[in-house]
DNA sequence: ATGACAATCAGAGATTGA
């Protein structure tokens, strides 16, 4: 089972983007994060013809979450517990039927930026409230996973320029100690039990030619439950997809499941 | 220190992103 997160920043500017890799890559599974659209307003049909299941979790303008699936999706849930009162669209659950019921959780961690401040307060708050889910599901002692965009840079080597990401919200040492603690948990962080060391990066700004000189960060990640890591075959980025006409700020990240 | 670039909503320029 191929399953892929990416940031897409923007379901109607990357309409065509979006179908032609669905076509060409045929994820299994997508996760998708930064649709910027109200659900009512999410182009179904041409994904619903390619054989997807599509669930979302929208808001106008900004964030918003959405699952693909070509097998069926079961009991899905939006929004992330632990505050009755946050309206904004960042994470959807959904179990995907295949040969082994398999929980995905698609998550848009918040930006945090600037720190300090009230943006970073949430953000914080929201990773407290992300680990307690994981909690939640580590004790059901079966396989999930929590995959999408983290805007968390976990170490210095996942920055091309790590120095100048100390003072900001996606490195700051709380920011990475919130991820580690979800890693402490017993979570695996996919990508880096094959690929070690620096020059991996899932995000490329679009200013100040940051591909071509290859100033990226890497913040899109998946976090594997212990029963789901047992499944893992490979975790690769797909960072060919940046240099793309109009593309994404961020590329896929592919996990690839014994399923 | 600032802006650079892009998307959205709206119909110009502010807001947000990372």
């Amino acid at each position: 089972m191929k399953i892929a997160t990416f940031n897409i920043n923007g379901v109607k500017a990357r309409f065509e983007t979006l179908i032609t890799w669905l076509r060409e890559d045929a994820p299994d599974v997508a996760i998708l994060q930064e649709i910027k659209s109200v659900d009512e307003a999410f182009p179904r049909d041409e994904i619903e013809a390619l054989g997807y299941q599509l669930e979302t979790h929208g808001q106008k303008s900004f964030n918003g979450v959405a699952l693909l699936s070509k097998l069926p999706l079961e009991d899905i849930t939006r929004g992330l517990p632990g505050d009755e009162g946050d309206e904004q669209a960042r994470y959807i659950e959904a179990t995907v039927m295949g040969k082994t019921a398999l929980r995905i959780c698609g998550l848009y961690l918040p930006n945090g930026n600037p720190a300090p401040g009230p943006k970073y307060d949430y953000k914080l708050a929201w990773m407290e409230r992300l680990h307690s889910r994981a909690e939640e599901l580590l004790a059901l002692e079966e396989p999930f996973l929590m995959a999408g965009d983290y805007n968390v840079i976990p170490q210095d080597e996942d920055a091309a320029k790590p120095e100048s990401w100390h003072e900001d919200a996606l490195a700051l040492p709380q920011s990475r100690a919130a991820f580690r603690r979800l890693l402490a948990l017993g979570l695996t962080e996919a990508f880096r039990t094959q690929t070690h060391g620096g020059g991996h990066y899932s995000f490329w700004d679009y200013q100040a030619g940051a591909w071509q000189r290859n100033n990226g960060i890497r913040i899109d990640h998946f976090l594997l439950s212990p029963e789901c890591a047992d499944l893992m075959l490979k975790c690769e980025i797909q960072a060919e997809m940046r240099g793309r006409e109009k593309p994404s700020d961020h590329v896929p990240v592919w996990l690839t499941l014994d399923l």
